[in-house]
DNA sequence: TAGATTGTTAATCGATTAACAATC
DNA sequence: TAGATTGTTAATCGATTAACAATC
């Protein structure tokens, strides 16, 4: 439901397999408040919405945790991704290795001249036209939108209609699904990085406009 | 200050640029606040709080409104970026062009191996040495991070030192400044794509997981 | 003037936190 | 047992919204 819960989860998840890997067994909601900044209570309550159990006295068990987690996080399914547009990001995409730790694999990308694509990665690239009868065929369910803005909202429109249901948009148009036949179905989320950029700007530049005449004029 | 009050300045921003592009001249916080999925309370609330005036009966005036946010969002003062590491994600940000109309301009690469950096824009790309200079000498307050993830942490801190505040990670890390010099001074913003698919993925996934087994255990 | 819209105050809502009883 | 930690309830906090007086 709400962003901000969803990833505490995914930081919880990726702590954990780190104490797991360190070899703790068990945790305490004090131990992972600290780490990913939150309060302990936060924690206990996070993990009573999700009946995740521990003990009184012996806080909780990693692999317990990890195990739920994995499984609410939907680790247990194949996360199998395709990249649409293979330009600069596209590619980068496709040759970081760093999503396998995760269970998130880029099975495929498509691009117009797909011979004119180089990419590091071993990830095979087909034309456009095959886009629809692979996401059919491989039960795709989440795509990575890396085209021209000016092709941004057709691909997404291209995608709900072969079953997509998560959208990761790169192209710099803010992305949303105001047809009639997605509504709760779909998930859009938007990398905007110029957005990105001005938001870092206005608080490197200005925390001081906010009450800057606040001085009543008489 | 806060996250989404920064990202609606931006869109009011953008969109009246819209309007003022179609020949508007005044708008309502009515308009604004369908265009932007909020109410129009909201609207007048965020441009009370900036001091940005109405008229009771005619609107908000979009050239005001325009000067004003620009103002705000720092557009007054060059938006000078550089770019660390020049790979696939770094010469991507480097040749794409849409930065531009919101001001922002990337003003060098830097990269252990210029030489071998092939970027299309005529963006100027250093050796790793010239950075601290440059940024002292052009006065730059925004760097992007755009080298794998056993080099950002040590980037950051070279940035920090050389005088950056505003920093947008794109390595696979989470970067946080702990240090003491620099607590309130230097922001940070991670884009961590392998988080955005796993969002993605939960999203996608389970909608059911919550609640799943609230029915009472007798 | 009558009608519409701002600017602002008070009410609402949801998320986070503090506190504490239950219990290992 | 005594001590510590969970699970949960009630209090707090901040952001959003509704409502409305001021006024163009």
């Amino acid at each position: 439901m709400n962003k901000d819960f969803i990833l505490r989860l995914t930081k919880y998840k990726r702590l954990l397999y780190k104490l797991k890997a360190l070899g703790f067994e068990r945790v305490f909601s004090n131990n992972l408040g600290d780490a990913i900044g939150v309060t302990p209570a936060l924690v206990r309550k996070d993990f009573s919405t999700l009946n995740l159990p521990g003990n009184k006295r012996g806080g909780y068990n990693i692999d317990t945790l990890v195990e739920k987690l994995d499984k609410i996080l939907g680790r247990d399914r194949p996360q199998q991704v395709i990249v649409v547009g293979c330009g600069r990001i596209g590619t980068a995409l496709m040759d970081y290795s760093g999503f396998n730790t995760d269970g998130i694999e880029i099975v495929a990308g498509f691009d117009l001249q797909p011979e004119n694509v180089k990419a590091g990665s071993n990830v095979p690239i087909y034309p456009m036209e095959k886009l629809e009868t692979f996401i059919k065929e491989h039960d795709i369910l989440v795509g990575v939108i890396a085209v021209p803005d000016t092709e941004a909202s057709k691909i997404m429109d291209r995608l709900i209609d072969a079953g997509i249901r998560g959208i990761l948009n790169f192209a710099p148009v803010e992305l949303k699904c105001t047809r009639t036949d997605c509504p709760n179905n779909t998930t859009i989320h938007n990398v905007n990085i110029a957005l990105e950029l001005e938001h870092l700007f206005y608080q490197v530049n200005s925390q001081d406009f906010i009450n800057e005449d606040d001085k009543e004029a008489d």
